[in-house]
DNA sequence: TGGAATGTTGGAAC
DNA sequence: CGTTCCAACATTCC
């Protein structure tokens, strides 16, 4: 479910029921007081890389989803949900296996949407900077990294390493600035890909690199690791991909 | 059918 | 006290 794009979709599937009032809520969460939800009416939905936000007059609810997060709108599947909120002509939206926070400050103090792959405020300049800033970090361990990409996840870096043909094992700082810059420009040009495809229900089948056995470029064998600092699956060709170091 | 996987966190360990 | 490491969590698929 849960990279960025994902989260993306599933902000423009509940569009409808922007405006509309929450008449109950309930489920297994023990992070908030659902009872405050009731009768609260939803100003907006938003999102921020991989958090959802369910915006109401006084105070955000902040959904991820995780590794296996789901939700249903207006269907129910057999086990309990974490949160269900339920409207008027019985249409509901379930949220099951997610992490759920409330935020009471303002959206923009908690918010950089600068970092947000999936935002059109991205900031490419801000992203380079930041990468320059840290030269010892991994590529593969850079695009994970929510402070710079907030959005990207493990399908991106595989995809996104591929397609600039760089190592995971690369180092930030060896990176020529040329390249470097066509990372963070990669990064957001697969999050449109992802989300395209993603709307498609063809995601998996244009995944190049990811889970993949063999290079498409060069019939190489592709290499399967788990690396860096977050020992992620990495899915690499070592003659095509090259180590920056 | 056991293991692995689109992810993050909180607390222990150092 | 800051950084790093790892278990824990939750669900579906092969």
């Amino acid at each position: 479910m849960p990279e960025g794009p994902s989260i993306v979709i599933l902000k423009e599937s509940l569009r409808d029921f922007k405006g509309r009032r929450i008449l109950t809520a309930d489920g297994s969460t023990q992070k908030i007081d659902v009872e405050k939800l009731i009768g609260q009416t939803i100003v907006d939905f938003k999102s921020w890389g991989k958090h959802f936000l369910i915006c109401l007059p006084e105070f955000t609810i902040r959904i991820h989803l995780l590794m296996f997060g789901t939700y249903r709108i207006n269907e129910r599947k057999d086990t309990a949900p974490r949160l269900r909120l339920v409207f008027s002509d019985n249409e509901e939206i379930n949220f099951y296996s997610c992490a759920i926070e409330r935020i009471d400050k303002a959206l923009n103090e908690v918010y950089d949407w600068s970092a947000d792959v999936m935002n059109s405020k991205f900031s490419t300049r801000k992203a380079n900077a930041k990468l320059s800033a840290q030269p010892e970090t991994l590529v593969c361990d850079a695009i994970l990294d929510q402070n710079i990409f907030a959005g990207a996840g493990n399908i991106f870096k595989n995809e996104v390493l591929f397609r600039i043909k760089v190592h995971p094992l690369s180092k930030i700082g060896a990176l020529p600035d040329r390249k470097r810059r066509q990372l963070v420009k990669e990064v957001v040009h697969y999050g449109k890909d992802f989300l395209k495809w993603k709307k498609k229900f063809v995601l998996r089948k244009n995944w190049q690199a990811h889970t993949k056995r063999t290079c498409p470029r060069d019939g190489n064998k592709f290499i399967k690791d788990y690396l860096g600092k977050t020992q992620r699956r990495s899915f690499f060709c070592e003659v095509c991909q090259v180590r920056w170091e």
